[in-house]
DNA sequence: GCGACAG
DNA sequence: ATCTTGTCGC
């Protein structure tokens, strides 16, 4: 799924004169939790002004930023010209001239769906032989990406680096994370040949159809996995479990210098084994796969 | 108005 | 995540 030429469709559907918003279009995209998406993918717009960024405002009938040299200004000058007028900073008649009714078929909904089908074959007992373990992470530049892989066969021995660039078509949406990375990570993945467990940074299963990042990855390769999160998606937080919908699906492990991770298991491994290995492997904030591939990423990324 | 929103 | 075009609920 392509979802950058998608949503610029869309984007296109907006009639002159009119306006539409954000959270219009990430709706027909699927999923309000888009939003902030669809003002990244227009901040990113490949062919200004065929692609009308600048009909897009925010839910209050506000402006919204306008990336360009000129600035906003340039913005309420190619609504002007369109017979759009702006005043004290707002869309005048924005509620006459909105635009919401986008021809669309919903791609987050079916990607959502995607989800719920994929979730079917987690397994949540371990399945797995002692081997390396590794942790992958991605940087970005606009829509470069650069995936490292690092292989470790004991704390703390570094076995192998992988490396890769990569173009995206899929922003990053909470909830979606899996459709921007797993591609990328299991490219990476394809070019390592023995077995491993997988750390991951996003979730396993604390997900709200328990189908996270590392779920997701863990079942397209059908390789061990493991989330471990620097932030809480959802959830609450008891002691040191997670639960969604009362469901214990992850732990809290206070790391570092303040508050901690969020540890899930993704694919072929168990709850409490999720947060045996993520705690042998644990010396900074985060397991040692994981901040060094982190460190590699952003080397990759900055230096080629 | 402020915080929440995996990366 | 990068250096940055949001929305909703409390
Ligand atoms: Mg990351």
């Amino acid at each position: 799924m392509d979802l950058y030429s998608y949503f610029y469709s869309l984007v296109k559907q907006i009639p002159p004169g009119r306006v539409s918003t954000y959270g219009a279009l990430a709706r027909a995209l699927g999923d309000i939790r888009a939003s902030r998406a669809c003002g990244v993918m227009l901040s990113q717009n490949p062919d200004a002004p065929r692609i009308p960024c600048h009909r897009v405002v925010m839910s209050d009938g506000s402006l919204g930023g306008f990336t360009h040299p000129e600035g906003v200004k340039k913005k309420i000058e190619r609504l002007r010209a369109e017979g759009v007028s702006v005043e004290n900073g707002k869309v005048v008649d924005f509620h006459e001239i909105l635009f919401e009714d986008f021809h669309t078929d919903y791609p987050l909904k079916a990607l959502r769906e995607e989800q719920e089908k994929l979730k079917e074959r987690v397994k949540l007992e371990d399945d797995f032989s002692l081997g390396a373990v590794g942790g992958v992470d991605v940087s970005y530049s606009g829509r470069w990406a650069y995936g490292v892989l690092v292989i470790m066969s004991s704390p703390f021995e570094v076995d192998m680096v992988v490396r890769g660039k990569f173009r995206v078509d899929f922003p990053y949406i909470p909830t979606y994370l899996a459709f921007r990375e797993e591609p990328i990570i299991s490219s990476l993945l394809s070019r390592f040949d023995r077995e491993l467990i997988l750390l991951v940074d996003g979730n396993g299963i604390m997900h709200p159809r328990f189908f996270g990042l590392a779920s997701h990855i863990g079942v397209k390769n059908d390789v061990p996995t493991i989330g471990v999160a620097k932030s809480q998606l959802l959830g609450s937080v008891v002691e040191d479990k997670v639960f969604v919908n009362s469901r214990h699906v992850g732990y809290f492990v206070k790391s570092g210098r303040k508050r901690g991770i969020y540890v899930s298991p993704g694919h072929r491994v168990s709850l409490e084994t999720s947060l045996e290995i993520v705690r042998q492997y644990l010396k900074h904030k985060n397991p040692e796969p994981l901040r060094l591939a982190h460190i590699y990423a952003n080397e990759f990324r900055r230096s080629g």
